[in-house]
DNA sequence: ATCTTGACATTCCCTTCTGGAAGGTGGACC
DNA sequence: GGTCCACCTTCCAGAAGGGAATGTCAAGAT
C-alpha cells in the first residue's frame, strides 16, 4: 500500500558512502579513513557501521563487491543504480542537525559543582577546541564545497572558544548572552 | 577484577534525569517537557529513552516510583543513593561532544548538485537557525548556569548564520576558510 | 447523562549506532 | 624461513533513537 517507506530510501550514512564511491572503487577501510579525514567530525561513523551499510548497499545492488584481494581487502564499486540513488538522495532536503554536548549538561547543573571543578572542565574543553582549530587552519580543502565544510568547522571552533572565554572572564557579573564577541 | 565497568556508572541521560529530579518528584512526562524547554537542543531525548532510563534508575534504587495517579501519571522521586550517584556523576569530566549535521554531508558532495538547490538548502537552514536565535533571545535564564547554556545556544546560532551568509555572499570567489568574519 | 473528541502519559517495537573482541592475512624485519 | 605486527574485516551484544500503538481522563457537545 502507498505511504509505506520506500525500500530505496537511503539514510545519511549510506548516502555519504555512495558519494565517496562515486569517484571510484574503495574498500571499507578506505572509506573509513576518507571519512575520518574530514567529514567524521560532523557525521561520525564506526567500522562496524560502515561495513554493515556496505553490505546493505550491496544487497540492494547499489554497489558491487570486487574480488577479495590481499588481506581480505574487498573493493566496492558503485553501480548505475547506486549513482542514481545517490543523485536522488543528495537532492533531498537534509535533515535537522543534532548536537550532543555533555559539557552543557554539566554546566546546566553547575550549581551542584564548585567553581574550581567547573572552571577546570571549561578549560580542558577549551584546549580541545583550540587544538582542533589549529588543526583545521593547517588544512587545504580539496574544492569549494569541502572547503565550506572546513569553514564551518573553523567558525564553530572559534565560536566555542569565544564563548568559553566570555564565560570565564566574567563568571558571575555580566548578564549571560550579552555581547558574545566584538573584534 | 578491577577495570570492569562499574555497575553504578551513569550515562549522561541518566545523570541529567537525576539532576532534574533533584529538586523534587517528577513524572516521565514532566521530565520530557522540562528537558524540551532548554537542554534538549544539546542533549536530545525521546519519550522511549526517558522512560527506559527511569526504569533502569528505578532498578538501581536511585529513584523510587510513586503510586500511579490519574492517567497513569507516575511520579519518580530521587533517593539518597540517587543524589549521591548524581553528585559523583556531575563531578566527572564530561565526555566529548558530538555533532551530526546532514547539511554538511550534502554540502561536502555539493559538486553533484546545481547551485540553486544548494542555495535553497542553505537558505532554509538559515531560516531555522534565525528562528531559533530569535527564540533564544526572548528567554530569560533561571540562573547563571542555565544562562551559560543559553549563551552557548545564542553564540552557536549566530556563528552558523554568519557562516551561511559568508558562503552565500561569495559562493565561488573568496578562498574558503579565510576570514570568516570581521565586524 | 451520555457521547465524542482530543490532549495526555506510557509502552512497545524496530532501526540505527556504538564498541570491542575475534580472526585471518600478508609484509617487514630478523 | 620464522616471527611479529599492522592491516582489514566480521561478529556480537548492547545502547540509543524514532515513532506508532495503546490506554486514559477532561471537557465540551448533544
Amino acid at each position: 500500500m502507498p505511504g509505506e517507506k520506500s525500500p530505496g530510501e537511503l539514510n545519511a550514512t549510506q548516502g555519504s558512502l555512495l558519494g565517496f564511491l562515486f569517484d571510484g572503487p574503495k574498500t571499507g577501510w578506505d572509506l573509513l579513513h576518507e571519512i575520518e579525514g574530514g567529514l567524521s567530525r560532523f557525521w561520525n561513523v564506526t567500522p562496524s557501521h560502515v561495513y554493515r551499510e556496505l553490505r546493505t548497499l550491496q544487497d540492494r545492488r547499489l554497489v558491487t563487491a570486487g574480488r577479495t584481494g590481499v588481506r581480505d581487502r574487498r573493493p566496492f564499486t558503485i553501480t548505475a543504480a547506486g549513482k542514481k540513488a545517490f543523485k536522488q538522495w543528495i537532492a533531498q532536503e537534509p535533515g535537522p542537525e543534532q548536537i550532543r554536548n555533555p559539557l552543557l549538561i554539566t554546566l546546566w547543573f553547575g550549581r551542584h559543582l564548585d567553581e574550581g571543578t567547573l572552571a577546570k572542565f571549561l578549560d580542558s574543553n577549551r584546549k580541545v577546541h583550540a587544538e582542533r582549530l589549529r588543526h583545521y587552519t593547517g588544512i587545504t580543502a580539496g574544492d569549494e564545497h569541502t572547503g565550506a565544510v572546513l569553514a564551518f568547522g573553523i567558525a564553530y571552533e572559534k565560536a566555542v572558544i569565544a564563548w568559553i572565554d566570555d564565560l570565564t572572564s566574567s563568571p558571575r557579573t555580566a548578564p549571560v548572552g550579552a555581547g558574545t564577541r566584538h573584534g
